[in-house]
DNA sequence: TTCCTTGCAAAACTTTTGCATTAAA
DNA sequence: TTTAATGCAAAAGTTTTGCAAGGAA
């Protein structure tokens, strides 16, 4: 049975919405609570699971539209690891990640723990928007 | 409108499917005849209408499971770029992709095109099962 | 015969949408 | 008051599954 988040927190992600652009409704920031008080990687239905716990009564839709709408406000990633579902990434600074193909466990790399001494030169008419790096691990066979 | 595939073709997929351990039946080998034709990337519902327009008839259950079947046979590649749906990959060999997060293409990286200069030691007790990396593209500004 | 495969339909899941209601500026 | 956001249920899309029927060994 977890708590409600502390009103410090509520406030401070009330006020990184609005630097954001977007307006801070009560849902809004119960959400933003959820996955922005650490980094983390959740599922949809992990912060609805979240939300209920902490007691907030917010509807499926409004947590998929609020996750898409953080993202195209660059608040929050939209990871696509495994075809199951999306994970939604708190961490938006540039990084990587571990994918545990046994637990499906995520773990973020750190940017500067990959160095690319080579890449290829984007197609003609266009150009980078991004680089996703996804590290599979399995279970070491001794 | 697109014809069946020669049987000489035919007669090629049912030898690796063989290879791999999986008995070719006939809607299994035509499954393979359409992904494996070339390089390249499909989903399911178009490997589905490519059966279709060469007049086999398959199932949609059948090409999900078949295809199941080839990723664990290592016969073809299961990518998660998008959440919206599976792309099947005929090229199994080490390799990467571009996707343009425009009109959705995928093109493919050769191995050779990237070199990494460091790449972070995996957790303990786990081992690298493999490296995707996508590079996302967009419409050049300008 | 025995086991595996297939087709069909239905189910399961994730995500989106339509619309009446409610909340925010 | 005017606009935007929410909740609910239903719809949409992809993938899986149950089961009866068909085919291969």
């Amino acid at each position: 049975m977890e708590r409600a988040p502390p009103a410090a927190d509520l406030r401070d992600c009330e006020r990184r919405l609005v630097g954001c652009g977007i307006r801070p409704t009560a849902q809004r920031v119960r959400i933003a609570a959820v996955l922005l008080s650490a980094p983390q990687h959740l599922s949809a239905e992990q912060i609805l699971a979240g939300l209920r716990c902490g007691g907030a009564r917010v509807s499926k839709a409004t947590v998929y539209n609020t996750l898409n709408l953080f993202a195209t406000h660059g608040l929050i990633r939209q990871l696509s690891v495994d075809g199951a579902r999306a994970w939604f990434d708190s961490n938006v600074e540039p990084h990587y990640h571990f994918h545990d193909i046994g637990t499906g466990a995520l773990l973020d790399v750190p940017v500067q723990q990959v160095q690319f001494s080579r890449l290829p030169a984007p197609p003609a008419g266009t150009e980078v928007a991004g680089i996703d790096l996804v590290i599979r691990l399995r279970k070491k066979s001794m």
